[in-house]
DNA sequence: ACCGTGACGAGAT
DNA sequence: CATCTCGCCACGG
């Protein structure tokens, strides 16, 4: 009975949904946010499984350092920061400009 | 069933 | 301040 798995990917992706246009977090917030204290592996590892999701804007979703680690593993390098861009979202040299200013923090914004 | 790897993070050295 | 190591959960071989 009650055999219950957490399953974070599903967790993950309906956090990432929530992501406000023109705005950006990191796997590490999201983890901490389901529970996951040092989980943040788990998120980014979940967003390689989200190319089957059309609903999740995995590039919204990026290192604590603002870095686009994961462009690497989208249809291409150059595809994160074009969608980012599109969001309002500038990116340079792999990192988001002005990180702090458009991070979201869901602990924060939903009103925790 | 066991081991290694992975879109990360924080703490320790 | 830079580098290294461990922890977290899931999946592939």
């Amino acid at each position: 009975m009650s055999n219950e798995k957490p399953n974070y990917f599903d967790l993950v992706y309906q956090v990432v949904r929530e992501i406000p246009k023109g705005r950006v977090t990191s796997y590490g917030t999201i983890a901490h946010y389901l529970g996951l204290k040092s989980g943040a592996r788990m998120v980014g590892y979940a967003m390689n499984a989200a190319h089957s999701m059309s609903d999740v804007p995995a590039q919204r979703v990026v290192n604590r350092n603002g870095l686009l680690t994961g462009k690497n593993h989208f249809e291409s390098p150059t595809r994160m920061q074009e969608l980012l861009k599109a969001d309002g979202v500038n990116v340079e040299n792999d990192r988001v400009v002005d990180f702090e200013k458009v991070f979201w923090d869901p602990e924060k914004e939903l009103g925790l």
